[in-house]
DNA sequence: TGCCCTTTGTTGAATCATCAACTAACACCC
DNA sequence: GGGTGTTAGTTGATGATTCAACAAAGGGCA
């Protein structure tokens, strides 16, 4: 399941809209924030991504005019990415297919009972991934 | 989770025994085959994924001398991957830090009755995808 | 036999991810 | 004010994956 499901989720995502499925996180990720603008830093954070994949994926998205990246002040040397209104219409268009998939490959599948039981089964694991790499530093 | 666990795993594997996680499933499959050989287009199958991504994988894993690969008569252009002793012992090296990763990360932190479900979920849902593949044939 | 079709694999080019090196902006502190 | 260190981000090289093109081995059939 671990193998087979990210696949498919993400093979239907780029057949149906061109995007990756980590592309489609950047974009849902910077809509939700005040101005579509989010440091880079926290949309690593966010997507669970290394700045330097970040980095390049966004520069790919800027040649589409998906988004934007500028230099900004404050700590270090942070700059900011901006969805663009482009790349904003193209979130919209994609979502609902999206949505359609993990419906139809995961929640019409199972019970009621057996989603709050993934719900809490996901979360748990989750918490201990954090926890290990929290005793990894 | 499907996304951080993933990786999380892979990277226990490659940390602790140099191989990718592919890799390790090529030979684990291997190993359990008489003659420690299969066919390439099995293994495939086997480990879900294209007769490419394992021909190049497979090509890598030939050149550190854990596998070889020779042409084999029979239907197509059939050639068959078998596994080394050397290859054999790796695998027999890394399989113990994989199972506590797996152990550790997802099997320790959960009952009885949610590893019963989630073995149902997983199931339920894995069907589903063969039952999507089927219909998008 | 000769032709075409299917199955099975491999290969090379392009894409994407990872890793290590580097740059820039600021903070601390002498 | 001028090192030194830290944080934030980018870049280029390297490695893996994907995709499309190709190659080899039969099978079926005229």
């Amino acid at each position: 399941m671990l193998l087979l499901l990210p696949s498919a989720l993400d093979s239907s995502m780029s057949r149906h809209s061109g995007l990756s499925f980590f592309e489609y996180q950047i974009l849902a990720t910077l809509s939700e924030h005040v101005d579509r603008t989010q440091r880079m830093s926290a949309l690593a954070e966010a997507t669970s991504s290394s700045l330097s994949r970040l980095s390049h994926a966004v520069a790919r998205l800027e040649t589409n005019d998906l988004v934007t990246r500028r230099r900004c002040g404050g700590v270090g040397r942070s700059s900011v990415a901006t969805l663009t209104y482009k790349g904003y219409r193209k979130l919209v268009a994609s979502a609902p297919g999206h949505v359609e998939s993990v419906r139809s490959l995961v929640i019409d599948g199972l019970t009621k009972e057996q989603l709050r039981a993934l719900r809490a089964i996901s979360t748990r694991i989750v918490e201990r991934l954090a926890e290990d790499e929290a005793a990894n530093l």
